[in-house]
DNA sequence: CCAAATAAACTACCATGGTAGTATATATAG
DNA sequence: CTATATATACTACCATGGTAGTTTATTTGG
C-alpha cells in the first residue's frame, strides 16, 4: 500500500479527519485494492501519524463497511459484493423517483441555476473525455436535488448504501461508457423539474438509474478477486 | 450521568463494543439526556476501562449523529432534531412501501411464522400493558419483513435515519398510545402479506406509519432543552 | 521427505502520559 | 461595583508502550 501523502498539522482540521478522508476516497477510487491488508503500524507510518487516530478512522470506515476489522488479525479492506449493489440500487431508484417527484415544479431559481451550470460542466467533461470529473459532476447533479428538498441527510445515506456500486463504476470508468444517453437523461430529468413535470421526471429518472445496470459475470471475470462469493 | 454498568471482560467480545452498545441503548432509551455532557474521562471511569476505547466508541456514535464531538469542547449526546423527523418519516414510508410491495406473496412459511409469534407476543404485551417491550417488537415486526426480502441493510440504514423519531417515541411512550390500532393494523399487514394483496398491503402501511404523527409544539413545551430550535 | 511441535513475528486491543486549545474561576485595575 | 487581565481546571487530541491472540516460520521427531 502506497498513498504517498503525509498529514500536514498546518491542514486545519484534525489529523483523524485529513486521514479519513484520504482514506475514504483511496478506497473509494480504487486507489486501495479491495482486500488489500492495511494495518495501524503500516497506516501510520505513511502518514506519519501515531497510531491512535489511524485506529479511530478505522473505525469510522468500519461503521460505513468501506473495511473489515478482523479482531488481533488485521484490518482489509472491503470486498464489493455483489448483492449489496443491488440492495442499493432498489434503494437508490426507490427514494430518488419519491424525491424527484417532490422536487417537480418546486425548485427555486438558484437550485435550477446549480443543475444548469451543472449540464454546462459536463459537457465539458463529456468533450474532453474526462470521465472522473464527469463521475463526479453526475453525483453532484443528483445531490443537488437531494439537497433542494431538504433531503441531504438522505442523498448521504444513500450513496453509503451504494458505496460498493460507486466502486464498480470507477472500475467501468475505463470502458466505453453511454455518457452521452446520461447527459441527455440528465438534461430531459432537469426540463421536466423546471416545468413541474413530476411524472415525466419520475420516468426518466428511472430509465436513467436502470441503465447503468452492470454485467457481474463480466466483472468477476475480468477482477476475480475483487468481489465476494455469494 | 450515571450508568451504573462496568465492563465485564468475561463477556465476550471488545470493550470497545460493549461500551458502544450500552451507552447506543442508553441514548436511545433516554437513559442518557438530550444535551448531557459525556467526557471521555467520566466515561471511562463509569465503565473501567482506559479512554481509547471511549474515544473510539465516541467516533462510532458520532458517525450516527447519536452524539456531537466538539474538539478541545467536549462531546454532548445530540439534541432531536425535529427537521430530521421528518426526513427520516419520509424515507421510511417511501422505503417500507416499495419493500412491503415486494414481499406481498412472496414470503416464506417461515418467514410467515416469525410474523405470526411477533404478533402473538404483542397481544402479551397490550395485555400487560408492557409498552416498553411493545415498542421493540413493533420494530422487530417491520424489521422481519424487511429481512425476508433480503434487505436487512436496509432497515438498519432507514432505522439510523430514524433515531430521533425512536427518542420521541420513547418520550411518547408514558402517553396513552393508539397500540390498540396499531396491533390491528399489524394484523391487516400480516394477512395481506400472506395473500399476497401487495396494494392492500402497501395501504395499510401507509396509515400505519402516518399515524404516529407527533404534536411537535407539546414535545418542545413538555421538553423544552432536548430539542434543536430549527 | 513429511508431519507435528515449537518459536518468532505480527496484529488489533487497551492503558497511560503529555499537549494545545477552550471555558471558567479568580484576581487585579479603574 | 464593573471590566479587564490572569490563573486554573478541563477537554479532546495524539504518542507510545505493553498484552493477548493469531499467523507464519522454524525446528524437531518419525
Amino acid at each position: 500500500m502506497d498513498l504517498a501523502v503525509k498529514h500536514n498539522p498546518q491542514n486545519r482540521g484534525s489529523a483523524r479527519d485529513f486521514v479519513y478522508e484520504t482514506l475514504r476516497y483511496s478506497i473509494l477510487h480504487l486507489k486501495l485494492k479491495p482486500g488489500t491488508k492495511m494495518s495501524e503500524q503500516d497506516v501510520s507510518d505513511q502518514f506519519q501519524v501515531s497510531r491512535t487516530p489511524i485506529r479511530e478512522v478505522f473505525v469510522r470506515l468500519f461503521q460505513e463497511e468501506l473495511v473489515e476489522i478482523y479482531p488481533q488479525r488485521g484490518t482489509y479492506v472491503s470486498l464489493i459484493n455483489l448483492r449489496h449493489l443491488e440492495e442499493g440500487r432498489f434503494v437508490r431508484e426507490t427514494m430518488e423517483k419519491a424525491v424527484i417527484r417532490e422536487a417537480a415544479g418546486e425548485l427555486s431559481k438558484s437550485d435550477l441555476f446549480k443543475l444548469e451550470s451543472n449540464l454546462a460542466a459536463q459537457e465539458v467533461c463529456r468533450k474532453n473525455r474526462n470521465y472522473f470529473r464527469m463521475l463526479a459532476l453526475d453525483d453532484e447533479f443528483h445531490a443537488t436535488i437531494f439537497r433542494a428538498c431538504g433531503m441531504e441527510r438522505t442523498w448521504s445515506t444513500v450513496q453509503q448504501l451504494n458505496n460498493d456500486f460507486y466502486r464498480v463504476r470507477v472500475l467501468r470508468l475505463a470502458h466505453d461508457f453511454r455518457w452521452d444517453t446520461i447527459l441527455s437523461q440528465h438534461y430531459a430529468i432537469f426540463e421536466a423539474l423546471k416545468n413541474g413535470e413530476g411524472d415525466r421526471a419520475e420516468g426518466i429518472t428511472q430509465d436513467h438509474l436502470r441503465m447503468v445496470i452492470v454485467e457481474k459475470d463480466e466483472l468477476k471475470l475480468e477482477y476475480p478477486d475483487y468481489f465476494v462469493d455469494i
